[in-house]
DNA sequence: TTTATATACGACAATTTTAGTCTTATTTAA
DNA sequence: TTAAATAAGACTAAAATTGTCGTATATAAA
């Protein structure tokens, strides 16, 4: 419980490669999953989820590849985290309009209010710590 | 990924309970699991847990139950996670003595140190929280 | 224009973790 | 002696995670 998954794990590996080799070229999944010895298709999937959200550019075809769209300090853990992960809070009741289709228990259990506060300080945290404290 | 396990909900809600119900009589696993309509073994065991740990005592037999050990301001969320989840950190390689049997990559991913400041300030937050403020 | 290299992406399979159940033993108040 | 309760291990079911396969598309360079 409480664990990131290896998902995020990865994504945050390849977006410090990124960070560092930034000098105009681009970085392929092939490098990434060579360098840190993981499964070439997961850091793929990793790389499609940064362009997606915008964190890095793509290039299709030969000598393509990836290059960060921003400085490390302007991406933070939480876009990073958000780009491989849909859903990653503490419960699944801290959506806002959370009903009993999330949880059984959400009418009975009483804790919601104190662990939405808790949601609160852990995206405070993640959105508070950028790439570049992680270089 | 970062979700709460339902063992530590179960842990949060009954603690709470056994806090406002602890006018000296005992709180039993039956009426926990039929309050807040969670599993009675699941419950029953959160409770053992607590004995375990001492947060709260337990006295068996007709009559028996479970009443806490110490003021709600003076538990925290940690010791309550702590009571039900043997291993709760982000990664694998967060113990003080990781090597490569706890992650393949503890060598060559280069993001361990970062995400042990993560993992600190998680666990500052959770020791800071206390169980009175969950009432 | 062909080939090699690379992204894009959905479907599937294997593995691991989590959640829940079953069973039996022990303790104690009435 | 009985009913109510904790104690605890083994097992099963369900869900989530992790990893793989296959195919399509784009592009640089020979």
């Amino acid at each position: 419980m409480l664990k990131l998954s290896k998902k995020t794990e990865y994504a945050i590996m390849a977006a410090r490669h990124l960070a560092l080799n930034n000098s105009g070229h681009c970085s392929t999944a092939k490098e990434i999953a060579e360098n840190y010895k993981i499964p070439y298709q997961l850091v793929a999937k990793v790389l499609q989820n940064f362009a997606r959200t915008e964190i890095a550019a793509s290039k299709q075809g030969a000598k393509g590849g990836y290059v960060l769209n921003k400085l490390p300090e302007e991406i933070s853990l939480n876009d990073i985290i958000n780009a491989v992960e849909k859903n990653h809070q503490i419960t699944e009741c801290m959506q806002e309009n959370a009903n009993e289709n999330n949880c059984t228990h959400i009418n009975c259990c009483k804790i919601r209010d104190p662990l939405i506060e808790i949601q609160r300080k852990i995206d405070n945290m993640f959105a508070q710590t950028s790439l570049k404290q992680i270089l």
